[in-house]
DNA sequence: AATGGAGATTAACATAGGTAAGGTCGTTGC
DNA sequence: GCAACGACCTTACCTATGTTAATCTCCATT
């Protein structure tokens, strides 16, 4: 019933109902649970699989030598880990679950077989990949450029958007699981800093962060305190921008 | 004389002749020239070609509204830029010379061309734009957790291990044109913490950097005081490490 | 030789954000 | 029931880095 992946593609191309059995198809195949913090590879492990979350968060991070920890990326539902990873002899990172996860994992030759006599799911998947890249980009000007409050209110609008286009948000809200600590991983910033700046943005009635559940009341003013361009999310399949309304 | 990228992916793979006589034909079908600082592409415009740098330094920058810049990645003699760049729309941000730089233009046709019947340079290219995601990842680590001093260690180390790669280094030196304006917009820090930063690593022998020429008398110290692993770079073909000596 | 500009350098001062310590609250386990 | 714990919040203090602005050094022009 929740199909977060072909939702998402589907912000980018027309998916026929063969191309939508196949992909379901593929995602039953094997399918494993993780527990929240479990991580689901380990740096310096062969990855062997394609992983596709469909369901809670995850992360991808890195420590150095002497324990700090950077979160890399989010994974949400829908969401893919490395296309092209069978290139790669070992990991040069990890994969954790932030929430209870469930993953499907994808073998090279299911995915090889889905490519083929699929173009159009082809072509998503790369436009996929291409967004993921994109993100990272901007995941660089922020922690170079933006301060804590910019840098907050950046990744609060991309995660929102990024919820929305794979139908995991009602209204103006979402879950949003992530804990202070885990946020300071993310945007480079202390736990302390991160309470700070949260308590900035609710007292400017920008976000509503409560009981796990994130409330954006106006999209519009968050974004521009973050000086947020969504067009590196490349979600306008005909030149149709994210501002005016979806669907 | 100089082929910069076919030293580069034979680090991954051995190429017979009629792989580099491939990539040497596809080079040379569409070469242009720019001059230092001139856009390359630039944000908005739709991406037509896979840009190979032949000779010279780009980047890849993003401006915020309030004209703050952000580099986002390096070109080097031998990088590729957005392997399958065709299936955006339009670019989301714009690449940039540094030096004057030579550049071969591949359309998409030629690069197609390329992929069939040269299944070695389809898996190398693969590698390299996969090295090119880990290299990005391993900026967001270097922006969120490193200060100024690891990230500048780390920064010199990876582009010198990269020229490396690329024939482009002699001994322990290798051009560097760089100013400290760009260090500053590639690391996220003010020209005057740049040299400061710089000044450190100089008063502690880690690096001599004079007339845009930079020499690492010792690669192994400056590696440590980054905390550098040279794993997310990829270069060991058959488990060979990076400290061991090339060649 | 004088002029001008880009880049590097330095100093004096300001501040965003880090560190350390501790407190509250709710949940889990025994 | 209470101990232990994890998430969160807060305060006080400290430091890495930013800002501003002045100076210096090369080169390239004229």
């Amino acid at each position: 019933m929740r199909r977060p992946l072909i939702r998402k593609l589907e912000k980018f191309t027309r998916l026929s109902q063969a191309d939508k059995d196949m992909l379901l198809r593929i995602a039953a195949q094997r399918v494993r649970r993780f527990a929240a913090r479990e991580d689901i590879i380990h740096e310096g492990e062969k990855p062997e699989f394609i992983n596709l979350i469909s369901e809670g968060w995850a992360c991808r991070y890195k420590t150095l030598q002497d324990g700090r920890r950077q979160i890399i990326a989010f994974f949400l539902p829908g969401d893919l880990c490395d296309l092209n990873v069978f290139v790669l002899k070992e990991m040069d990172h990890s994969i954790g679950a932030i929430t209870p996860v469930v993953v499907s994992e994808i073998s090279r030759t299911a995915f090889d077989e889905m490519m083929i006599g699929h173009p159009r799911i082809t072509q998503a998947l790369w436009w996929e990949s291409l967004v993921a890249a994109a993100i990272q980009r901007e995941w660089t000007v922020n922690l170079g450029q933006r301060d804590a409050l910019e840098r907050m209110a950046h990744l609060l609008c991309e995660l929102f958007i990024r919820l929305e286009a794979a139908g995991c948000t009602s209204n103006s809200s979402c879950e949003f699981p992530l804990t202070q600590t885990e946020l300071g991983e993310t945007l480079g910033m202390s736990t302390v800093h991160v309470n700070r700046t949260l308590q900035e943005l609710r007292a400017s009635n920008l976000i509503v962060l409560k009981d796990r559940t994130l409330t954006i009341p106006n999209l519009k003013a968050l974004q521009d305190v973050a000086l947020f361009n969504p067009n590196y999310l490349h979600l306008d399949r005909e030149g149709r921008h994210l501002d005016a309304n979806e669907e």
